[in-house]
RNA sequence: GCCGACGUAGCUCAGGGGUAGAGUACUUCCUUGGUAAGGAAGGGGUCACGGGUUCAAUUCCCGUCGUUGGCUCCA
């Protein structure tokens, strides 16, 4: 028995013959000594588990290091075990709830008891966990009884594992155990604290117990960690990068749009200059939609009651939204419109439609009102009135693939228009378990379900298909973006409804002259302008694709003497459509070109007296500097050129 | 909505129980300059708002509003 062997199939698909009761760190040995010393976990038959765990069957291992993502949870996972453990030896008595890893980093809820940490006292733990990372302790997995374990943490007076004990089954409990410090924990972990080389304690927030606000509030103390130095140092980079982006920051500093309190919060005032950015773009997505198909149209910015009662939004979110306006005399209820589709569909169902109308694509950039939490309210990112690049696409069933492909199309040329190379695309399907739960027929289901797939496939998408994700109306395919930082946003979405062509009893007459129901399709690729420019202020840095730019050029005569000069080229450009000021204030050229740079202005142009004698204009392109001087009409060839490259389709 | 932090000039921030200060922006004057900050003078604040404590509050306390970090929610 002891020499039994067992097959281990790795990713590559090779397989290789080892000991019975190898473990991951052991396979990774066989491999290399580099990959031994980089082996954080170790993905057995899709469960991962500790590189140290022996393997008694024939199985497929995934060694998994800092590169992969299960590897990298690990690795914050046990961080937050080391946190712990710096916390207990600094504080005793701390009690705590739990230690996940996230999206960047881990964090772990605990109960000083009465003592509150402020934020000086992270530096303090920050060395307490790197003083016992030297200390390489392993992380050791046990198998306890249910009952050990509640009598450990009976002993150790701590109330959330006790409250976490319960809902686990005697038979699958372990601990994990380093240095001085035991947690209930399923692991895995990476094989000792010496693998953390870097931590930052990022900020501290409360949390409430298991998230019920009935429950106590917790701690919740936010981290990082890193196998090198290095990339702790990258990372805090990153963020000020991130900081210096922030589009409440840029916003305010390039004059786009502010916020008033005495208008309210949440409801974005936009500057003139964030006005012209916002109407490119809507122009930009009108002219794109008029290519494909779409129809303007225009709404009121409020409904009648019986309209959202009709739609089932009143039902939905009534209590949770601003509260209707009465009329004065007739006491009817109307309501800040929260969305454009119940408009659209009475606009649909003006007059009888044939199967030959459709698809109707309807259009609208309209304005919604929605009551957002106070708490969740942020920049232009989270905003309690917005306008979104809406539309509503009438379709036959059969017609429902075609349409995603169109809307697929649409929303890349806007990505690639805007400079977003890297996105990834959710299908949001149905919980096929719960079927009771979503309205509409299952063979309407499946059929929409398998457009967007196809959709998705024959337009190369790299796609993440999540069941249970669809609303309850109708399955949906989402855009995120990664921004030039790594970060990802939503943006935007379509989505397939068959509640709303229900409710509002929606027909077109089919080839066979009976009545049959449309489809309703959803889009929005931006999702909302205001949520669209705060990601692209953040994408670009506020250095916009020059088409958008809301001042494209400067005009920065050398002295007083040139400002005549520049008047008349400003006309010439101007007659080009190509926007900018002239800065015409006493002062030197050096101290002209630096505010210029300052405001990310794309072109300077330069006139003093040599350009003026041979009708020309320096031309400086912000942050490359001096490109040489041109005359202005060479200067719009050269410029309408760049525009042309980014709006090709 | 809940918990914490914060709110001083347009912006970034210092200060602190005796009614405020810097840098920058702004205005005026000098300077007429060649690719990232020329010089001088000046104006500008109910220290978010409302109460309370105090001889005296911008400062301390409470409340409101707003911002912000989280939690929760998101048609």
């Amino acid at each position: 028995m002891s020499n039994q062997q067992i097959n281990i199939t790795l990713p590559d698909g090779s397989v290789r013959e080892y000991e019975k009761g190898v473990s991951g760190l052991q396979i990774a040995l066989s491999i290399s000594e580099g990959l031994a010393r980089n082996v954080l976990a170790a993905k057995v038959n899709g469960e991962v588990w500790d590189s140290s765990r022996p393997i008694h069957q024939d199985s497929k291992v995934q060694l998994l290091t800092w590169n992969d993502t299960e590897g990298k949870n690990t690795f914050w996972h046990s961080s937050a075990h080391l946190m712990a453990e710096a916390l207990e030896a600094l504080y005793p008595g701390t009690k705590f709830g739990i230690g996940p890893p996230i999206e960047n980093g881990f964090y772990y809820d605990v109960d000083f008891g009465d003592k509150s940490l402020d934020g000086s006292e992270l530096e303090k733990i920050e060395a307490k966990m790197l003083e016992l990372a030297k200390l390489k302790s392993d992380f050791i997995r046990k198998e306890v009884s249910k009952k050990e374990a509640v009598a450990y943490f009976t002993e150790k007076n701590d109330p959330y594992k006790l409250d976490l004990l319960e809902g686990l089954e005697d038979g699958s409990i372990t601990f994990y155990e380093q240095g001085n410090f035991t947690d209930l924990c399923r692991g895995p972990h990476i094989p000792n604290t010496g693998f953390i080389k870097s931590v930052k304690l990022l900020n501290i927030a409360g949390a409430y117990w298991r998230g019920d606000e009935k429950n106590k509030m917790l701690t919740r103390l936010y981290g990082i960690t890193f196998p090198k130095a290095k990339e702790l140092q990258d990372y805090l980079f990153m963020l000020e990068e991130a900081k210096k982006r922030d589009h409440r920051k840029l916003g305010r500093e390039l004059e786009l749009f502010t916020f008033s309190e005495k208008v309210g919060m949440g409801l974005p005032l936009w500057l003139p200059k964030g006005t012209l950015l916002r109407e490119r773009l809507v122009n930009f997505m009108k002219k794109a939609q008029d290519k494909s198909g779409y129809q303007q149209v225009v709404t009121p910015h409020i409904g009648h009651k019986a309209l959202y009662e009709t739609s089932g939004h009143y039902e939905k979110y009534g209590k949770d939204s601003f509260q209707p306006i009465h009329t004065p005399n007739e006491g009817e209820e109307f309501l800040l419109k929260p969305m454009n589709c119940p408009h659209h569909c009475e606009i649909y169902k003006h007059k009888p439609r044939s199967y030959k109308d459709l698809p109707i694509r309807y259009a609208e950039f309209g304005t919604v009102y929605r009551y957002e939490q106070s708490g969740e309210l942020h920049g232009l990112t989270r905003v309690r009135g917005f306008t979104q690049d809406d539309a509503h696409i009438f379709c036959r069933p059969d017609q429902v693939k075609e349409e995603f492909i169109k809307v697929i199309d649409l929303v890349l040329y806007v990505f690639k228009a805007l400079g977003f190379e890297d996105y990834t695309a959710q299908i949001s399907l149905r919980d096929p378990e719960k079927r009771e739960k979503y309205i509409g027929t299952d063979e309407a289901w499946e059929k929409a379900e398998s457009a967007i797939v196809e959709a998705a496939a024959e337009k190369g998408l790299q796609t993440v298909t999540e069941l249970g994700e669809a609303a309850f109306y109708g399955p949906k395919l989402d855009f995120m973006v990664k921004d030039a930082l790594g970060r990802k946003w939503q943006l935007g979405t379509i989505q397939v409804d068959y509640n709303l062509p229900e409710r509002f009893q929606l027909e077109y007459i089919g080839s066979d002259n009976q009545k049959h129901r449309p489809v309703m399709i959803h889009r929005a690729p931006f999702g909302s302008l205001e949520r669209f420019v705060a990601v692209l202020i953040e994408h670009c840095a506020g250095n916009f694709p020059l088409w958008l730019s809301p001042e494209q050029i400067t005009i920065l005569p050398i002295s007083e003497k040139f400002i005549e000069y520049a008047e008349e080229v400003k006309g010439i450009l101007e007659d080009e459509d190509i926007i900018g000021m002239i800065d015409n204030r006493d002062e030197k050229i050096g101290r002209k070109i630096r505010d210029a740079e300052v405001k990310k202005i794309p072109f300077m142009l330069i006139v003093g007296e040599k350009e003026q004698q041979e009708g020309k204009i320096s031309v400086r392109r912000h942050g490359e500097g001096d490109l040489g001087s041109l005359s202005p009409a060479e200067f719009v060839s050269y410029f309408k050129k760049i525009i042309g490259e980014s709006l090709k389709n």
